[in-house]
RNA sequence: GGUCGCAUAGCUCAGUUGGUAGAGCACUACGUUCACAUCGUAGUUGUCACAGGUUCGAGUCCUGUUGCGACCACCA
C-alpha cells in the first residue's frame, strides 16, 4: 500500500488504470448474459461530446451487470460510413493533388482502404481514455470480410423473397455527390424564395395559362398542365393544349384533383420527372416522362431551348427568369417562406430524378416490427419514444437501397446482355446462374451500385455475433439486452434493425431501447463549430479528469429531457471526485487500510447508523440503474458520501476511535468505490489498487455486507441525534448561544447515552 | 398542416401512486477544529407560465390559452 497523493491528479493514473483493467472487459462465457451493442462510430469518426453521453452511460450499464455477476459482452465497432468516409478521403487525395475523378474504381476504393488501415478508427483510442470497458479484441468492421459476406446473403435473401426489387422511380437526387439518398438523409430547411406566374399559351385560342412555380427550369420537363375538375374557371380549356415556351413541344390541359383551386392560379404545371405528387399525376392520367437535369444538376440538352443547354439549373433558372421578363411571359413574382430540401452531408438542394434504383419493401417488414413494440416484446425507455416510432414505421414508404458511390457493399446483381437480373452471393454463383440461360460470363456486368450504409448497419445484431453461421455466440448473446442511443437514428438506424431481426433471426434484436438526450451548451443552443459552442470532449478529460465528464454527464441524464452541459458543472463534479480522494487520505491516516480489513461486526449505533445507509443507498442506486435513471443514481451516490459518510460519519468518528468502527469505515468505503465504480471507474479504482481493499471490478457491491443484520431503532435513534444536532447549529446561528431555546436544545444532549454523546465535540 | 415534448428559486434542473415546494450553482454570515477552502456550518430566495375544472386537498389529474423546442409532412 502506497500513501495517497496530496492532491487528486487523475491524468498520473487514468491510461494505467484502463491497461489493467483491458482483460477484464472481455465475456467469460459463465452466468446469464447482458449484451449490449455498442452504436459503431463512423470510421472517420472523432469523439464529441454525443458519443461521450451514449458510451458512458452504456459503460456505466455495462460496468454495473458485469460487476453485478453477468456475462457481459459490450459488442464494439466501426462503420464504414459510405458517402461521409468517400467524400473526407477524397478531400484528402485532393489535397495531395490526386485527381479523384480521373481514378478507377478500384483505384478509389483502394485508395480508401489504404486510408482506412492508416487513419481509419482513431475513436478506439478516445473510446479507451473515456473508459469504455468494451472487448476491443472483438471489434468488427462493416466491412469486414465476414460482414461482406453476411450481407450480399441478406441481400440475395430478401432479393428471392421478393423483398428487394429494382425499379424506376424518380428518387432523391444529390447532384453533389451524384447518387440517390433516402428520404432520412434530407434535411427540409424553410427558406425563403419566389414563386413566378408563367404563362403558357393556348392553342387555337388567343388565351394564356398561367402557372405558379419555384422550378421554372423544368417546364421543359412538363408533361400537362392540371386543373381542378371542379374549377369553373378553367373548365373551357380542358382538352386544349397548350405550348411550352421556347420550344415547340405542346402539352394538354387535363382535369385532375390534385390541383388546389386555392394555391397559385389553380393550375399546376405536371412535371413528372421531377417531383413526386406530378410523379402520381403522370401515372394516373399515362404521361410520358421528360428529364431535364442532369445527374449534377446541369440542363440536359434534349428538350432544353438552345440558351440554356448545359447550364447548372440555378443559372439556368436566372436566365429563364429575364428572358421571361423580356417577352412578357412573366405574369407577377412573389415572395413566399417555403420548404427546400437539402442533403444532410452535401448541404445542396435535393432534386427529385428518375433513375434505375434498388429498393426495399420495407412496408411488409414494418407488420412484425410494429407489432413488437405494441405487445411490448421491445420496449422504449423513454415510452414517448414509441410514438416517435409508430408514426414513421405505419407510414413506411420503399427504402431506396442503391448509392452511386464506390465505397460499400457492391449489390451483388449482375446483369446479362439484355438486362437479364442475376442476384447470387458472389461472382461465381452468378456465372453459373446466367449460363443456364446460355449467357457467357464476359457478358455479365456486376452492379455498380453500392448499398446504402444503413442496410449494413441495420445488421448489427446479429452479424457482429457471427450469422449467417449458427455459432455459440449468437446463440447465447442474441437477442440483445439494452440498445442506448439518440433520438436521431431511431428511424435511421433503430427501427431498421428491428425490421432485419426480425426477418433473420424470428426473434426481436434487444428488449429494451434507451433513448438518451442531445447535448447542448450551457445556453441551450446546438452545439456545432460554426457558433464555436463546441465542448470538446478530450479537452474535458484532460483538464477535469475522465471520471469528472462521465460523473457530470451522467448526472444530466434526467430522460426526455435535452442536457445542458457547460464546463462549469463539469468542474463542480471534478470538486466532488477531489473530496471522495480526501475521504480516502483521511481513512488512510488513520491506519484503516493498514492490516486489511477483517470481518465485519457491528457494535455500535454508529456502526449501525452507516451500514444501515450504506445498504439503502446501495438498493436505491440498484433500482436507478435498473430504470435507467443515471441522474438518480449520480444523486445518490453524491448524497450518501457527501452528507452520510464524510459529513456525519467521519466527523463522529474523530471522537470514536475504536477499531470496530475504524474497520467499519474502511469496508463502508471500500463498498462505496464497488457501488460508484460503474460511473467513476478510474479513481475508484486506482484508490482500490493503491489502499489495497478490494476489486471493484470483480467484486459484487453487496457480497460482503448482504448478510449484516442492521437495528432500525439504532438508526433513528441516530438519525434523530443528526437533526438535534443540525437543530442546535442552526439555532445558534439564528439567535446565539446565548438564547434559551439553544440552551434547551443543547442541554438535550444530555439525553443521549454513552458513545453518541462523545460526539459532542462535533457540535462545537 | 400533423405529432410529441417543455414552462418550478437569480441560473441549471429534480419533484415516480394527488397530501406542508427540493438540489446544485450563485448570494449572505461564520469558520482554517488531527482528509478536503476543489472545504465545512448555517442562512436568504418561489403567484410551480396563464385561465378554468375534478377533489377535503392539485406543481402533480382534466380542458383551454400563451410562449418555446423537436420531429414528421406533396417545394404550385
Amino acid at each position: 500500500m502506497n500513501t495517497l497523493d496530496k492532491t487528486y491528479n487523475p491524468a498520473l493514473f487514468e491510461k494505467e488504470v484502463y491497461q489493467n483493467a483491458l482483460e477484464s472487459f472481455s465475456p467469460t462465457g459463465i452466468g446469464r448474459a447482458f449484451v449490449i451493442l455498442m452504436p459503431p462510430p463512423n470510421v472517420t469518426g472523432r469523439l464529441h461530446v454525443g458519443h461521450a453521453l451514449t458510451y458512458t452511460l452504456q459503460d456505466i450499464l455495462v460496468r454495473y451487470y458485469r460487476q453485478s455477476g453477468f456475462d457481459t459482452l459490450w459488442q464494439p465497432g466501426i462503420d464504414h460510413a459510405g458517402i461521409a468516409t468517400q467524400m473526407v478521403v477524397s478531400k484528402k487525395l485532393e489535397a495531395d493533388g490526386v485527381n479523384v475523378e480521373s481514378l478507377s474504381r478500384e483505384e478509389l476504393v483502394k485508395a480508401i482502404w489504404k486510408w482506412k488501415e492508416e487513419s481509419g478508427g482513431e475513436i478506439f483510442e478516445q473510446q479507451k481514455a473515456l473508459g469504455c470497458s468494451a472487448p476491443w479484441h472483438l471489434s468488427r468492421f462493416t466491412m469486414d470480410e465476414e460482414f461482406c459476406k453476411a450481407v450480399n446473403e441478406v441481400f440475395v435473401t430478401l432479393y428471392k423473397g421478393g423483398l428487394i426489387f429494382r425499379s424506376k422511380r424518380l428518387v432523391n437526387w444529390d447532384t453533389k455527390f451524384k447518387t440517390a439518398i433516402s428520404d432520412l438523409e434530407i434535411q427540409t430547411r424553410e427558406e425563403k424564395g419566389t414563386l413566378w406566374y408563367i404563362k403558357y399559351k393556348i392553342l387555337e385560342s388567343n388565351e394564356f395559362v398561367t402557372v405558379a412555380t419555384t422550378r421554372p427550369e423544368t417546364m421543359f420537363g412538363d408533361m400537362a398542365i392540371a386543373v381542378h375538375p371542379e374549377d369553373d374557371r378553367y373548365r373551357h380549356i380542358v382538352g386544349k393544349m397548350a405550348s411550352i415556351p421556347y420550344t415547340d413541344r405542346i402539352i394538354p390541359v387535363i382535369s385532375d384533383e390534385h390541383a388546389d383551386m386555392t394555391k397559385g392560379t389553380g393550375c399546376v404545371k405536371i412535371t413528372p420527372a421531377h417531383d413526386y405528387d406530378d410523379f402520381a399525376v403522370g401515372k394516373r392520367h399515362g404521361l410520358d416522362m421528360i428529364t431535364v437535369l442532369d445527374e449534377e444538376g446541369h440542363m440536359m440538352p434534349e428538350y432544353v431551348p438552345e440558351f440554356l443547354k448545359g447550364l447548372y439549373l440555378k443559372k439556368a433558372r436566372k436566365i429563364l427568369v429575364e428572358k421571361f421578363k423580356e417577352d412578357d411571359l412573366l405574369v407577377k413574382e412573389e415572395e413566399i417562406l417555403h420548404f427546400v430540401p437539402y442533403g444532410d452531408r452535401s448541404g445542396t438542394v435535393i432534386e427529385p430524378r428518375l433513375t434505375n434504383q434498388w429498393f426495399l419493401n420495407a412496408k411488409e417488414l414494418s407488420e412484425d416490427a410494429i407489432k413488437v413494440v405494441e405487445n411490448g416484446e421491445v420496449k422504449f425507455y423513454p415510452e414517448k419514444w414509441k410514438n416517435t416510432y409508430f408514426d414513421w414505421m405505419k407510414n413506411i414508404e420503399p427504402w431506396c437501397i442503391s448509392r452511386q458511390i464506390v465505397w460499400g457493399h457492391r449489390i451483388p446483381a449482375w446483369y446479362g446482355p439484355n438486362g437479364e437480373i442475376f442476384v447470387e452471393r458472389s461472382e461465381e454463383e452468378a456465372i453459373i446462374e446466367a449460363e443456364k440461360f446460355g449467357i457467357k460470363k464476359d457478358r455479365l456486368r456486376q452492379e455498380t451500385d453500392v448499398l446504402d450504409t444503413w442496410f449494413s448497419s441495420a445488421l448489427w445484431p446479429f452479424v457482429t455475433l457471427g450469422w449467417p453461421k449458427a455459432t455459440k455466440e449468437l446463440e447465447k448473446y442474441y437477442p440483445t439486452s439494452t440498445l442506448v442511443t439518440g433520438f436521431d437514428i431511431i428511424f435511421f438506424w433503430v427501427a431498421r434493425m428491428i425490421m432485419m431481426s426480425l426477418y433473420f433471426m424470428k426473434r426481436i434484436p434487444f428488449q429494451d431501447i434507451y433513448i438518451h438526450a442531445l447535448v447542448r451548451d450551457d445556453k441551450g443552443q446546438k452545439m456545432s463549430k460554426s457558433k464555436g459552442n463546441v465542448i470538446d470532449p478530450l479537452e474535458m478529460m484532460n483538464e477535469f479528469g475522465t471520471d469528472a465528464l462521465r460523473f457530470t454527464l451522467a448526472s444530466l441524464s434526467t430522460p426526455g429531457r435535452d442536457i445542458r452541459l457547460g464546463k462549469e458543472q463539469i468542474k463542480i463534479n471534478r470538486n466532488f471526485i477531489t473530496k471522495i480522494w480526501n475521504a480516502a487520505r483521511f481513512l488512510q491516516s488513520k491506519g484503516i487500510f493498514d492490516k486489511g480489513l477483517s470481518k465485519l461486526i457491528i457494535t455500535s449505533k454508529l456502526g449501525n447508523w452507516i451500514v444501515a445507509k450504506l445498504k439503502k443507498i446501495q438498493a436505491e442506486i440498484n433500482q436507478n440503474i435498473r430504470d435507467y435513471r443515471f441522474d438518480y443514481a449520480a444523486k445518490n451516490i453524491q448524497f450518501f458520501l457527501r452528507e452520510e459518510f464524510c459529513d456525519f460519519f467521519i466527523e463522529a468518528l474523530k471522537f470514536q476511535e475504536d477499531e470496530d468502527i475504524k474497520n467499519i469505515a474502511g469496508s463502508v468505503f471500500a463498498e462505496f468505490l464497488k457501488i460508484s465504480n460503474p460511473f467513476i471507474p478510474f479513481v475508484t479504482d486506482h484508490l482500490s489498487k493503491v489502499l489495497d481493499i478490494c476489486d471493484v471490478l470483480v467484486l459484487r457491491p453487496d457480497m460482503d455486507l448482504g448478510l449484516l443484520q442492521i437495528s432500525e431503532k439504532q438508526e433513528k435513534e441516530v438519525d434523530d441525534f443528526v437533526e438535534l444536532i443540525h437543530n442546535i447549529r442552526s439555532e445558534k446561528h439564528i439567535n446565539g448561544v446565548d438564547s434559551e431555546k439553544y440552551l434547551l436544545l443543547r442541554s438535550r444532549l444530555d439525553n443521549w447515552e454513552g458513545e453518541l454523546k462523545r460526539f459532542i465535540g462535533i457540535v462545537r
